[in-house]
DNA sequence: TTTGCATACATACAGCCTGCCTGTTATGAA
DNA sequence: TTCATAACAGGCAGGCTGTATGTATGCAAA
């Protein structure tokens, strides 16, 4: 039964384009950012055409969409690899390990370009918060969730806590490479000040 | 001396079509964002014709950067006002009602997307950091260098500081409306948890 | 195997926008 | 009054986005 294998030609044929578009688009995003990116640049980089582009996305905002999902998701991965180990470990240490491999993970400049300063303002708020809570946001629910259970920090409401660390993790990732080290230690004291 | 008068003629007309530009472009940016906002639109909101906002602004760019340092001078003079008369409330008191002012300024959901989603993006953080070191940052710097050096606050680097309790405001003052009392308490939270 | 349809592109086009350039008018010093 | 300069006005070139139309390839059914 080839079926399959013809089935798989066609969606191979459409996964290697969106791949290939993404791809380019990534890096051009990261570079220049989403504004100071056209499409001919887009395509020109990723060796297909326009109209190759705008069948697989509706429009410009659709590509850019697809690209910080994936840098979500592949941030998502990092992180999970790096601090996912150690389940007993205290759930405010391991906020504190995760957040550290938030920050080592978001050392490339392309990616806090695109995630943190491009994507607030392209997609919106409300969109990228979509994005987030389905990827990195949940996990760091999941840990205060987790750390108020166990009484290690104060009761507070959740969903803005996390929203709020969220953003405290973000604008540390921004700091200057120099700079981390009295941004790791700011961010520390702060989540260690919501002990009980 | 007519000459002050006519000086004044001449700065006075440059002035009113700065204002009105300004003014037009603020409302433009604050409802529809920087990109979707085109300059034909601003000048007819403005009553001016393209040759007069060029003529005194060199780019699209120049008049956004504009638009922000008015919105930021205005938002330090509304917070000023509102947390600026009591002297002796102790640091911390007067660090909450600092952010408690400024959450409330920032409920205007045009200033919001000029200086918390387009801005960024826009002019980059570098600037935007800078034109902030000036305003808001400042009196925040201020009155966190005030609590470390009467022991009310833990010792910690304060720029990094100050620009993590900037981040932590910026992200409560985005929240909805009905959420905005949860992020309060958590924002308060995290600022007495820094207590020694 | 052939036929017919759908998917995956390619290309040309219309409309808009930005920044510049050249001309014109108002202003102020001499 | 004269002349220089600032403050505009209007037109133009280049580029970009999204769309519409045309073409080739894949593939399921007859």
């Amino acid at each position: 039964m080839q079926m399959t294998g013809q089935r798989q030609r066609q969606a191979d044929r459409t996964a290697a384009t969106r791949t290939k578009l993404i791809a380019a688009a990534r890096d051009l995003f990261a570079e220049k950012g989403y504004a100071a990116t056209s499409t001919p640049e887009v395509v020109a980089a990723a060796g297909v055409t326009r109209g190759a582009l705008y069948h697989h996305f509706a429009e410009k905002l659709g590509l850019f969409r697809a690209v910080v999902e994936e840098e979500h998701a592949l941030l998502a991965m990092t992180i999970n690899a790096a601090a996912g180990g150690d389940d007993e470990l205290g759930p405010i240490k391991a906020l504190l390990q995760g957040g550290d491999a938030f920050l080592t993970a978001m050392q490339d400049p392309g990616r806090r370009r695109i995630l943190l300063i491009d994507a607030p303002a392209v997609l919106g708020r409300a969109e990228l918060d979509a994005i987030d809570a389905r990827h990195g946001l949940r996990t760091l629910v999941e840990g205060l969730s987790a750390a108020i259970d166990a009484k290690a920090i104060r009761q507070l409401p959740l969903q803005p806590l996390a929203h709020l660390l969220g953003a405290l993790f973000d604008r540390a990732a921004l700091a200057d490479a120099h700079a981390l080290p009295d941004y790791r230690k700011a961010v520390r004291a702060l989540i260690r000040g919501l002990k009980v």
